[in-house]
DNA sequence: AACTGGATTAAGAAAAAAGGTTGAACCAGA
DNA sequence: TCTGGTTCAACCTTTTTTCTTAATCCAGTT
């Protein structure tokens, strides 16, 4: 199963589309390596694309006024990223994207996804649900960081994203929750030791 | 002292200028604060801005066909740093610049210093005199490279910049001077135990 | 043919940074 | 006055980065 595999069957999964138009769509996209703590996305520059994760992990952050890190996503293979507010509207960026291990993505640019989405209705259709879906996974997310304590997202992450749990650093994932990694660490002891 | 008063220090030491039009010179610059390893100047995007060095240290590369570094400039306290080919011309840069500590720069976009160009006769003044400067220094730069062995460099190196020695890693020093990092350590050895 | 200035390769040591834990003190709101 | 949480500081462990050393090689001199 070669990078490209992987992308297709993410589509095939979402949606119906011939053999013919899928290949159409992946020749769209450029495989790239990263290696671990590289940037893809950076402030000040416009994020020229969109980002699928065949292999590895990313964390997407912005650096608050007193200088703290924010994690906004994280994705691991088969999930998709980018600064999305630089990227459609091509704006320059606010968050830096960084590898947190040695990875493969496969990207696109705007200009590549635009002239797909013009070319075809399933495109058009495919990145629409892209987009909705993404919508979504936000609305949830700001509602779960207004409404449930630290421990409590502590545990919805941990059921809903048990995979990315495993391979994130504990302060990303921290500021990910909104919580110090002091705090994180000391729920982490509580948990395990109520269990033993 | 604030960020400004460094820069305006650096430019009365060059020319005589009034008050009104140092304030008038200090608007045109943004403050930016740096990570370390952040890049402010990546291939394939436009050089938007020249820098001016409050605190920190960067380090302008390019990379070689077989992938090997090739430092092109360091830039400490109170120097400029840009890729000025990108710059000037507003073209696709071919240069990272990246900051080797975390670091506070003063930054203007070319826009903004093609205005000051025009509104004031000294600040055209001021901008021909750093042209020439980096210049004379790019010339003597080339001269050295040509004319002399790799020790000799080195020496050269250490005299005229004895601040930047201390302050970058020996393996941007190495490949700023043309040689292997390995090499580089030999040097300094055979000249510290030839003093003891 | 032998010497010199330097590169290459590989292994290890040393130093620095990243990541994680712990405990004490504190603070804001129910 | 609890509870859920932060802040600060110290400390430990692990990983990464940087530097050093040594052996071997190589291309131009002499």
């Amino acid at each position: 199963m070669n990078e490209y595999d992987k992308l297709k069957a993410h589509v095939q999964k979402r949606l119906s589309i011939t053999e013919d138009e899928l290949i159409e769509f992946c020749n769209a996209f450029k495989i790239v390596k990263v290696k671990k703590r590289q940037f893809i996305v950076q402030p000040e520059f416009v994020a020229k694309n969109r980002f699928y994760v065949v292999q590895g992990t990313f964390r997407a952050y912005v650096i608050g006024d007193e200088g703290q890190e924010h994690t906004i996503q994280f994705a691991i293979s088969d999930w998709w990223i980018s600064d999305y507010n630089s990227y459609i509207f091509q704006q320059p960026a606010s968050m830096f994207i960084v590898a947190l291990e040695d990875s493969v993505i496969l990207q696109i640019s705007h200009e590549a996804e635009s002239a797909l989405k013009q070319q075809r209705h399933v495109f058009e259709t495919f990145f629409r649900i892209l987009a909705e879906g993404t919508a979504a996974y936000m609305a949830r997310r700001v509602i779960t960081n207004l409404t449930k304590t630290a421990e409590q997202r502590y545990e919805i992450f941990l059921e809903r994203y048990p995979d990315i749990v495993t391979k994130v650093p504990q302060y990303a994932l921290a500021s990910f929750l909104g919580m110090t990694t002091e705090y994180l660490s000391k729920l982490r002891n509580r948990r395990v030791s109520s269990k033993t």
